[in-house]
DNA sequence: TTTT
DNA sequence: TTTT
């Protein structure tokens, strides 16, 4: 039985591209460093800030969509959480992960430069929606433009219909 | 294109037993009411309790499990989304109203007392009907007595090693 | 006592301009509206498009930043708690009103536009000013971590009630 | 300046009881460590279970609550932020730590046995700080123009800069 | 209407 | 190491 929540909640802007790589079975699984950056004051008053680091990891359909519209230096929210893992390299020596499981991303910012664009995936949840047989992919996606959606616009067209005030 | 993100986490108590009704595709659809109540101190330094009600909805898998296993003073806690909606009454009256729309629950406290439980479940594709008839109409999906929590499905997709976990 | 949690978090954009006013006290609010457009599925296939419109409330500091800095389409980040209000106007009609009760913002976008700054009302926030831009960071696949000084140890040497970090 | 939201959200139990210690400046550092499972379903159906085990930083007041409150086992709502810390440890090998930063908590369940119990605190120290002078803030954005029903004035009820709700 |  |  589920025992307990364990949730994540970032926004921040990627530090390289994602690199996507694909499993046997064809789901994608993407990789991507995201800096969110807080500000305190220390004891002299002075401004201190901070970046933390987060490895970032999607599965499935969100992860192409990661690997396909997110790039180094986009703005994005994402979702996800927490998970910790500990690997024996090949020296003998433990290796700590940190990662943050993505469950949903949107990408922010879309003045035209790649951002606008929205997804909510499930981990590994690209079954339904592929037909298509598994198949071997390049590691690195040919970089597309998204055509961010343009409705960003707020303006009189908002008539009223589910306006409740 | 989604845009934007519309996220509630509620963490309460039930201030009456929930009540579940099944539209005519099946689905069942779940009403409860949840109290959270914050405090802060007004100026005189008095401590000042403040209770919020909200109308919490839920639909599908998560709405069976709510009518199933909570009740009147479970704390529980929900995560959805704000739903703003307007209806005419019928004397002409518009009357507004805000729900959350529950995606994920999960019980707390459950000291012997059938808390514990949690669930996620997605939203139904059916639009809830204000009128639901109260029998079941077993359809293409009659409701079920479910007490397995809904779970992420991973498939075959991870068949293989290239997951690096 | 406290009891329960009542979290909101939004990403949108504002419908129109922010309007400040203030209280005999001198403390900012602020009230703006605030759209989040969800897309789902129908019965038949087809996507649906629905918005919500949040009233947003600011008080205090995140208040005059964000009736300085927010304007019509400005995308946002906000996080703060609901709250239900009635009241009974003129005509002896009651009406009811949600609103987000903004406690955190981050401004988004901002790619030199005057977007990107970010606030943290009452608990510490700092004005908004120029977006940095995205930072780099290792490409090693080992992992990343902000190199922060190494003197960040947490043991018996506090200096001071400052926060050590 | 702050840009970026790194917020996490937990709900689990304690493994240990949380040890509190005191920094020379008198302020509460209590660390403790949390579990969250979840389940999903394997390729064969099967439920697999798995468990994150978070380090929890409290500081200042949250913390001597947190220290006084909560005991292995305790089921607690806590909300905060990632860190990333690397330290050097005497055998000159790197070592990795992930801290949960907890800025709020809310104890969970609690019938009778403790629980209940909730607090905000900052992650300022714990003197007790006496709010600045208020200051009155005449600026460009010129007042006016009254959206709210009267009742919802806040009139006099703004003495001063407290949040008048 | 809950809860402490 | 928790919890169910």
């Amino acid at each position: 039985m589920a025992r307990g929540i364990n949730k994540v909640i970032l926004v921040g802007n990627l530090g390289d591209d994602p690199e996507t790589k694909y499993t046997q079975g064809g789901m994608a699984v993407t990789s991507a460093s995201l800096a969110t950056t807080s500000v305190r004051k220390d004891r002299e008053g002075n401004s201190q800030e901070r970046t933390e680091w987060h490895r970032l990891k999607f599965f499935g359909k969100v992860a192409e969509i990661a690997g396909e519209y997110l790039r180094k230096g986009s703005q994005v929210y994402v979702e996800g959480s927490i998970r910790y893992d500990e690997f024996t390299g090949q020296d003998g020596q433990k290796r700590y992960y940190t990662d943050i499981i993505v469950d949903q991303m949107q990408m922010l910012g879309g003045r035209g430069d790649g951002g606008g664009g929205g997804s909510r995936g499930e981990r590994g949840g690209d079954r339904p929606q592929r037909s298509a047989p598994p198949q071997r992919q390049p590691q690195e996606s040919a970089p597309r433009r998204d055509t961010a959606p343009a409705s960003r616009d707020f303006g009189d067209d908002f008539a009223d219909d589910d306006i409740p005030f």
